[in-house]
This record gives structure tokens, sequence and C-alpha cells, in this order.
DNA sequence: CACCATTTTGACAATGATTATCAATAGCGG
DNA sequence: CCGCTATTGATAATCATTGTCAAAATGGTG
């Protein structure tokens, strides 16, 4: 991997997750893809997700054993705010909690710290339909 | 499934996830009791775990594709402070940032929040030895 | 524009963790 | 001690993800 080429998956894959509310596994990606006419391939989706979220340009989560995906403002660091039921996400900065992390970490010795802060909750909307 | 028994099988779990440093997959683990001689099944091991993750026993993160497990002092709220080379554990517990996770949710009209908050690095001990 | 070295793709197989199945076993109340 | 029912455990099944490798596509270059 000497030179980093572009593809009309690898677009098409950036593309449709821009279009994406909140987050979506590779599959459903691939899924939605396949739906709309394009020929991408599976792998082809799991690769570029990956290189996405390495650059930057997704974040990525963990959740019952697989991994969803949600593109992101580029470089900026941030957290989520993620909507148990509908799946909503609304990205949220989380200074004091950066702070916090650096703080603790130096405190016991750790070096290089980097976190997972996510919220997960229920959105106004289904919070709503709970009740009813 | 109207009362729930209790086991000899997930006793040593139990135990077994208490007497080790840091987390644990449900894999690693079932092998460790084999290697002592128990004879749990690895199905049994998945089951307990789940159960005990459910009842708050222990704590679960996701990485890398598997479910890790850890004991955790009952009923208490904290969060974890991980070591990625030799998976060192630190309880350590977050009051500001609980206090910003309710704040943050409420702002955005969620309710019941939850959320997830670990912090990875390199102990100091690991952090040594990248260094030489 | 055509050529070429190299990267990417994509269909499919392989992996590996987790879950389901289901007969056999073992708690627990009586 | 009995019987009912939850639990176990060996194994098969599931499912997301990764590896494989020949074929196609890309970007720089002449």
């Amino acid at each position: 991997m000497v030179v980093k080429r572009n593809t009309w998956q690898r677009e098409a894959v950036r593309e449709a997750l821009g279009t994406t509310e909140g987050f979506v596994s590779a599959q459903t990606l691939h899924a939605h893809l396949r739906e709309a006419g394009s020929s991408v391939g599976l792998a082809t989706v799991y690769r570029a997700l990956a290189d996405l979220a390495t650059e930057g340009d997704a974040d990525a989560l963990q959740q019952e054993g697989e991994s969803l995906y949600r593109a992101c403002t580029p470089g900026s660091h941030h957290h989520h705010l993620i909507c148990r039921t509908c799946g909503r996400t609304v990205e949220i900065s989380a200074d004091p909690v950066e702070q916090w992390a650096k703080d603790v970490a130096a405190a016991n010795g750790f070096t290089r710290p980097e976190h997972v802060v996510d919220v997960f909750g229920y959105c106004a909307e289904c919070s709503a339909a709970l009740i009813a």
C-alpha cells in the first residue's frame, strides 16, 4: 500500500454513510447500497468503513456484537448521545470529560489516554411513546 | 424461569471471575476453569457471565469483537482505566462525568441516560517497555 | 492516448465468537 | 424421597467479520 487510490466504491460508501441518520452496521449499509442499484461488494464496504474510521471521517462504536458506523465532521473530537429506540444520534462535545480523562490517566501513571464516552437514553419522542 | 437456582457451576464462574485480574473473555475464563479441573461447559460460562452482568455483579465491555467481563463491587457505579497492552484495570469513579452525562442528556430531551465511559492507555510499566 | 506496476475489488471460503437445540441432569419445595 | 422444572453441556447452527486470489480499475508516465 504505497499510494491510496480513489474509487467510486469508496465514494459511494462515504456518501451513503453521509446520507444516513444515526449509526449503521456494515451489513445494513451494504444492503442499502445494493437496493440503490449499486454493485459494491460486502467486503469492500467493510474495508471502506474501516478506512473512513481510521482517517477520522467516521465514528465507530460496538453494540451487541456488531460494529456501527456514522459519518462525522472530519478531525473533530466529539462523542454521542444515542437513542436506544430509534437510533437518533446527537453529536456532543465533552470538554469537561476530556480533561478529566487526562487527569485520571495521569494520576494512575497511564500514558497516551484515549477514551470511549457515549451516552445512551431515550430521546424526547421515544420517551413519549414509551408512556403511551 | 420462575425460580432461579444456585448451581456450583454458576458459583465457579463467579469465583473464577473474582480471582482474575483485569477483563477476561468468556472463552478465556472457560479455558481457565477447565485447566483448574472443572468440567463446566462453554455455553454455561456464557450464560453465567450474561447473568452476572445483568445482575450487576460484573462489568462488561466490548473490544475487538469480543465481550470481556470483570467482577465488580455489586451495585456500585464506576468506570475503568484499562491498559492496552497488559490488560491491567483500575476502577475509577467519575463523579464529574456522571453529572455531565445527566445534564447533556436532559439538555437534548433525552431521558433515562446511561453512559459508557472507559479510558484506555498504557500503564506505567507498559509505557516504560514501549520506550525500551 | 496507451501502457504498466500496483492497488482495489468482489465472490466465496474460512474463521471465530456467540447462541440455539435438546436430551440428560440436578435443585428445590413438599 | 418425589416430581416438577430450571439448568447443564455437547454439538450444531448462526452471523458478523476477515482472508484469499484472480480479475478489473487507477494514476502516473512516455
